[in-house]
RNA sequence: GGUCCCAUCGUCUAAUGGUUAGGACACUUGGUUUUCAUCCAAGAAAUAGGAGUUCGAUUCUCCUUGGGAUCACCA
């Protein structure tokens, strides 16, 4: 248990081998929160000691959903990959030495031994205790080996892993969000925890960091719950305190089974921030699976939260904290995702989602060229939307009308004759700027105005005709009039009956 | 299979040893509306099952069932 008076530290510590997954991004999230809310210190170390599969494209992705979600690092690797602190270097590959001392430390007070099985014995080994329904774990082989024959192994070229001595009996630790876990450590068998003195594992490379950088508070995916008991025997043996954990309910499949993964509508935040999602919208959506604040709690209005599901970060900043989230696993889900994006959508002034818009890339480059009237486009299309990338298939009407059925222009309760009389009523009503509403009071809304949006969108379902007008204006609004007037004449005016 | 964990509407969740078990998304219906959407109103929808403790359990305990995570010389 860490002392009362010691300053908050938290980490969030992913591994570049892939883009920030939404996961990753929330555990970032909660850990950013909390170290917030507690006035405490928010790092970022990067997992990188597997170099074979850690990349800088990974590392730079992760960088960048942080900063772009706005979740932002005291200390550590900061977003343009510069270090920043007092307990660096931040990145495990630069640690070699430190993680080599420790190594050491272990070999030399026998808590630590080299491995010379083979794979191939060790699968054998696994193999035949799953068979039998026992736990898979190193039966320990190699653990008395005497010291020469470990040197005549490494001098006939064996390499050797390194092995850590588990002791027997039960090991404890308090979880913050799940309460007391208790593991049998003997279940565990020794483990691996460096390939060479200069290739050391995660569960080792985790505890010295944490430890060396002092970190109060390991708030984690929940997929690390077995990994707490080795990093515990780990920090056991080199005389290292234990942070507190906490660990957090994954993301489960809207869909499918288990995890969240591609088919649910990707796993990456980057494909979301490249869909048109704010990211103000998924931190909101993201904070509430597997944590809601205390319908007793204050906003920042003073009120209190009760029902309330929408916040800013600074809000949660003041609401977050680990004793409310889930113990449970949440399920995405896209339709609450759009939901809350809709909305973030239409509390932005037009202006500033044209500048969205043109910074994300979202538009053909063509609607640029018109950018006012992008901005009354977008004014009238902000409450459909449901991502910025929606829009480019929902407004493209205005800026090109679509080939569309004559039929379309007639209305369901009414006739083409009708259609075709009352768009010329409407013609002459718009060159005229004459009240249309009154207009369409007296022919029938629906016998006006239907064949006048369709004329005007081209679309079954588009915004009001009277809005869209405003949008194209007067002389656009009169060329596609006249270009529907022209295709209703071919059901007016019957060219044969021949048949 | 071993280990660990979890369990309230379809989903995210709120609440409580005594409530009409609340909200949101999605869904259905009605209203507004030229269409879709919006907006407004209404509706359907949950305490997994079985024991026990208790005057009383959805809430506490146990079992069953279901779900999830994890079992590397990855992280």
């Amino acid at each position: 248990m860490m002392a009362k008076d010691k300053q908050i530290r938290v980490r969030m510590a992913p591994s570049p081998t892939g883009n920030l997954h939404i996961g990753t991004a929330r555990t970032g999230l909660f850990n950013f929160l909390f170290a917030r809310r507690h006035r405490g210190i928010v790092l970022l170390r990067i997992e990188d000691t597997d170099a074979a599969r850690s990349t800088a494209e990974s590392e730079e992705n992760i960088l960048n959903g942080f900063a772009r979600l706005g979740i932002t690092f005291d200390e550590g690797v900061m977003s343009d990959g510069s270090e920043k602190g007092e307990y660096g270097p931040y990145r495990q590959s630069a640690r070699t030495d430190l993680y080599e001392r420790y190594l050491q430390q272990l070999l030399d007070e026998h808590k630590a031994y080299y491995c010379f099985c083979s794979k191939e014995v060790l699968d054998a080994q696994r193999e035949s205790q799953q068979a039998a329904g026992q736990s898979p774990r190193y039966v320990g082989t190699c653990r008395s080996l005497a010291k020469d024959q470990v040197e005549a192994f490494q001098k006939e070229g064996k390499r050797g892993v390194i092995r850590i001595k588990v002791p027997d009996g039960k090991r404890k630790f308090m979880d913050l969000v799940r309460g007391e876990v208790e593991f049998e450590l003997g279940l565990l068998g020794d483990m691996v925890i460096a390939k060479s003195l200069r290739a050391p594992l995660y569960n080792f490379v985790v505890v010295v960091d944490d430890f060396t950088m002092e970190i109060s508070h390991v708030i984690r995916g929940d997929d690390h719950i077995n990994n707490t008991p080795k990093q515990l025997v780990i920090a056991d043996a080199l005389g290292f305190s234990s942070p507190a954990y906490a660990h957090v309910p994954v993301i489960l499949s809207a869909t499918g089974k288990g995890k969240m993964s591609k088919r649910d509508g990707g796993t990456a935040i980057e494909e979301y921030l490249a869909a048109g999602y704010l990211p103000e919208a998924l931190v909101n959506f993201l904070v509430l699976l597997g944590w809601h604040p205390g319908p007793e709690q204050l906003g920042l209005d003073g009120s209190p939260v009760g029902d309330r599901e929408f916040f800013v970060v600074e809000e949660l900043v003041t609401l977050f904290d680990l004793d409310r989230v889930q113990k449970g696993g949440a399920r995405f889900s896209l339709d609450k995702l759009n939901h809350f994006n809709n909305q973030y959508i239409r509390r932005l002034e037009p202006s500033y989602i044209v500048k969205l818009l043109i910074d994300g890339d979202f538009v053909p480059q063509e609607w640029l060229e018109h950018r006012a009237l992008l901005e009354r486009v977008v004014a009238v299309e902000q409450e459909r939307l449901a991502t910025l990338g929606d829009l480019r298939t929902e407004a493209s009407f205005f800026f090109e009308i679509p080939p569309y059925d004559p039929r379309l222009l007639v209305w369901k309760k009414s006739d083409a004759l009708s259609a075709e009389e009352n768009l010329q009523a409407a013609r002459e009503a718009i060159k005229a700027g004459a009240d249309m509403m009154a207009l369409a009071g007296e022919r029938g809304r629906g016998d006006l105005l239907w064949p006048l949006r369709v004329a005007l969108s081209g679309l079954e379902h588009s915004p009001g005709p009277l809005e869209i007008l405003t949008v194209i204006g007067k002389d656009e609004a009169l060329v596609r009039i006249d270009s529907a007037l022209d295709k209703l004449s071919s059901l007016t005016t019957p060219q044969n009956f021949s048949q």
